[in-house]
DNA sequence: GCGACAG
DNA sequence: ATCTTGTCGC
């Protein structure tokens, strides 16, 4: 992780970064999804009165369904929570958290967008980035773009748009419950995105290794102290 | 000016 | 994100 830029920039730097950076993502190169064997899915867990929070980056073999390995990380918070810049909160403790693992992975899943963002440059993708990995945005809730509604089924899911784009798919992964949102972070395509998520779904709205790893960083969260 | 607004 | 009791539905 040499370092790509600096993280303690000003929010309206850090949108102009976004920008920039924005044309770097690759969305077109094929990711075989059947050889994806170990998936590496991070996530955060903080405070109300929020001066730390709690990092979590998690190993998780795909086929067997088991939790190979898990990195948690303590880290005092440095950027605020702004609509659009969730990477700068996030992303420098995540990446502490995974440099410490030593198992190797195919592919990252990442809690919130990817291209579905303002500036094209979710937290997915930014993190795809570092990290350089086909990577994938999955969001519990909706930042950008419009869509039809999802049928109520099952493994259900619609064009998400923005402007005669297609910027994502809104996804059901369980039936009477919320869609979840897709879309690419790096080096895959939509389709390789959404074939992979389909991959690691159970029987529950968010797929198993994104739960492992916010219950992991929920669980570092409450037993460690701040340091 | 007004509404929207990942985690 | 997190704080919370009961409550609705499979």
């Amino acid at each position: 992780m040499s370092g790509l830029h600096r993280w303690d920039l000003t929010p309206a730097e850090a949108r102009e970064l976004q920008t920039e950076l924005a044309e770097k993502i690759d969305s077109t190169t094929p990711l075989d999804t059947q050889s994806v064997h170990r998936v590496l899915a991070v996530d955060v867990s903080m405070n109300r009165f929020a001066t730390w929070l709690a990092a979590a980056a998690v190993v998780c073999d795909v086929h067997e369904k088991m939790l190979l390995e898990s990195s948690t990380l303590i880290q005092p918070i440095r950027f605020p929570y702004v609509t659009g810049l969730l990477a700068f909160r996030e992303v420098p403790a995540l990446l502490k958290a995974i440099e410490r693992l030593s198992q190797d992975f195919d592919a990252v899943v990442v809690d919130g967008q990817g291209l579905a963002h303002p500036r094209s440059l979710g937290i997915a993708c930014h993190l795809g980035l570092w990290l350089d990995k086909p990577t994938i945005g999955l969001a519990k809730t909706k930042l950008s773009g419009t869509h039809e509604p999802v049928p109520n089924k099952t493994g259900a899911s619609v064009p998400l748009m923005l402007d005669d784009r297609q910027i994502g798919v809104a996804y059901r992964t369980k039936a009477k419950t919320a869609p979840i949102f897709i879309s690419v972070g790096h080096k895959c395509r939509l389709e390789d995105a959404l074939s992979l998520v389909k991959r690691i779904t159970d029987n529950r709205r968010i797929p198993w290794p994104i739960r492992a790893a916010h219950d992991e960083a929920n669980a570092a969260r409450c037993g460690k102290r701040i340091t």
